[in-house]
DNA sequence: AGGGCAACCTGGGGGC
DNA sequence: TGCCCCCAGGTTGCCC
């Protein structure tokens, strides 16, 4: 569920309240939640225990914590995950997964995830150039709000693929941040079909892409992120409403905003992609 | 090397 | 009610 502007609303809220918290002790309620943390549990905790947070930083739809030191705490929502900060006494959600508690504060963190595909782990920075980002996390590409995200570059990497445009948009190793929901709204907003072949498109084309994907996703950011349920939520428990500013994902059946014809569905990579067949022209196929 | 697909999970909704 | 199938914001590992 969560794609960058989603994740980033997480970030933002854990980084509002966390630098300045020292972890008192950490509860692993599922082992998945923490599975690629190859030491286990037992060090997941004791590595945790006496640190305090600097701050909570992100790249695409990763999130970390900093600490004083070289060492990182990564999270990562999956398609259901949660960081919710609550009292103390609020009763355990169904899919609690880690709860951490802090020194003096009558708040904990929780890791809420039905379906646990997101997780935890402990990683250490990496030496890429100043930039401090996880050692494991030096295959994820610049997003497109990082200051140093460079569209040209991004899209003559693009155009040297041999594949069709949305699989490389959702290819984090080139673009980071971008998932199916603003998938479709970036190619819904740039009139290119997502089974066009990456290699067709010009330079500019796939720049202005790029900066469709970037717009939308600052849209939706503004919105609190979009919320189909409420499996995705803030730190607070509330939802985002950029669902309204959608335009094709999600709505089979509907008038493409723009010329009123209906928006199709299909399959695509065990998913879906969402798509106006008449503002977005099918390629040649054969 | 790069492309394509199944697997990892839980739960909601629709059809019968 | 129940069962079965399909669907869902993501990533990974393995095959070719």
């Amino acid at each position: 569920m969560p794609e960058l502007p989603e994740v980033e609303v997480v970030r933002s809220g854990l980084d509002r309240y966390l630098p300045g918290r020292r972890i008192a002790q950490v509860f692993v309620l599922h082992p998945r939640a923490i599975r690629k943390h190859l030491a286990g549990p037992i060090d997941f905790q004791n590595r945790l225990v006496g640190r305090e947070i600097a701050a909570v930083r992100r790249r695409g739809k990763y999130l970390w914590f900093e600490f004083e030191d070289d060492q990182i705490l990564i999270g990562h929502l999956g398609m259901s995950g949660q960081f919710l900060l609550v009292p103390k006494d609020t009763e355990d959600e169904k899919h609690l997964r880690l709860r951490f508690v802090f020194s003096d504060w009558s708040t904990e963190l929780r890791f809420v995830d039905q379906r646990t595909f997101g997780g935890m782990s402990l990683d250490e920075i990496g030496d890429e150039q100043d930039t401090k980002i996880p050692a494991s996390l030096a295959h994820i590409a610049l997003d497109p709000f990082h200051p140093d995200f460079q569209a040209a570059a991004v899209a003559r990497r693009l155009r040297a693929r041999k594949t069709e445009i949305k699989r490389l948009l959702l290819d984090q190793s080139l673009v980071s941040g971008i998932g199916n929901i603003y998938a479709d709204e970036s190619l819904w907003r740039a009139k290119i079909h997502p089974r066009r072949l990456a290699s067709t498109l010009t330079i500019r084309q796939l720049m202005h892409l790029l900066e469709q994907a970037r717009v939308v996703m600052s849209e939706a950011l503004a919105a609190g992120g979009t919320s189909f349920d409420d499996l995705y939520v803030n730190v607070n428990g509330e939802s985002g409403y950029f669902e309204r500013g959608l335009a094709a994902y999600g709505r089979r059946g509907e008038p493409c905003p723009r010329c009123g014809r209906a928006i199709q569905r299909e399959a695509f990579m065990n998913r879906s992609s969402h798509f106006c067949a008449s503002c977005q022209r099918a390629p040649r196929t054969g």
